[in-house]
DNA sequence: CTCCTGTCTTGAAGCTCATCTAATCAGCGA
DNA sequence: TCGCTGATTAGATGAGCTTCAAGACAGGAG
């Protein structure tokens, strides 16, 4: 679904962010500051490739309904993407996004 | 209920993050997860050592009790710190902090 | 001591978010 | 076609967050 590059960016100890930067660093960082969407995002990553719903679901004390609402937080974000094969829905990271997120903390000066 | 036997996908293991630790990032994303704190931590670790509140908050426009609630979330994150010399307050980052909320997002290789 | 400046705390209003139930959509098999 | 299962969407509710105005606190100057 979404694509974007995003690619370099100078670190936040370096240049200090804008407030362009700082609103889409925002939206990522609030997709992640939720305990429930960081397991299901660290599911998702440490899963090799791909990851089913069906998988993810069952790990958590919360409604269906509710794991889907996070994972279209984390996918709206661009954290995470997706596609239904049959009867099943699979989850997969987005690493570049990730490492522009991580990129926004790093302090190499 | 029953008819499980086609199983979906193959047998997923792991959880990288466990509850408590996905507890304790949720709150420091949730501190990152605004435009103003961004900007306000941005500042903060680019200023070389340490900055004055009054150089921060005529930057934005927001209240000055605004920033101090911002910086007390940062704050109580772990984020930053910060010391009173006199008339003026002073804020620093915590490097070690910074450093292991970004090893939060490298579970992807 | 008293006043002034800089910063933080308190209390309340308005908005956003997490979660649930119920309903809907998508695919498979009989 | 109909019915079943997996997943998402819609609507509602309660908790939490952001913000400001007003007051409190700390330190320096007179």
């Amino acid at each position: 679904m979404s694509k974007q590059d995003a690619a370099c960016c100078a670190p936040i100890s370096v240049a200090a962010l804008d407030a362009a930067g700082a609103a889409e660093g925002a939206v990522v960082f609030k997709a992640l500051a939720d305990p429930i969407r960081l397991r299901l995002l660290s599911m998702i990553t440490s899963a090799g490739d791909e990851i089913c719903v069906c998988d993810l679901t069952p790990q958590f004390d919360v409604s269906g309904p509710t794991i889907s609402h996070h994972l279209k937080v984390l996918r709206e974000a661009g954290l995470v993407d997706c596609e239904r094969r049959g009867t099943w829905v699979y989850y997969w990271p987005v690493p570049d996004r990730l490492r522009w997120a991580a990129s926004l903390l790093e302090l190499t000066r």
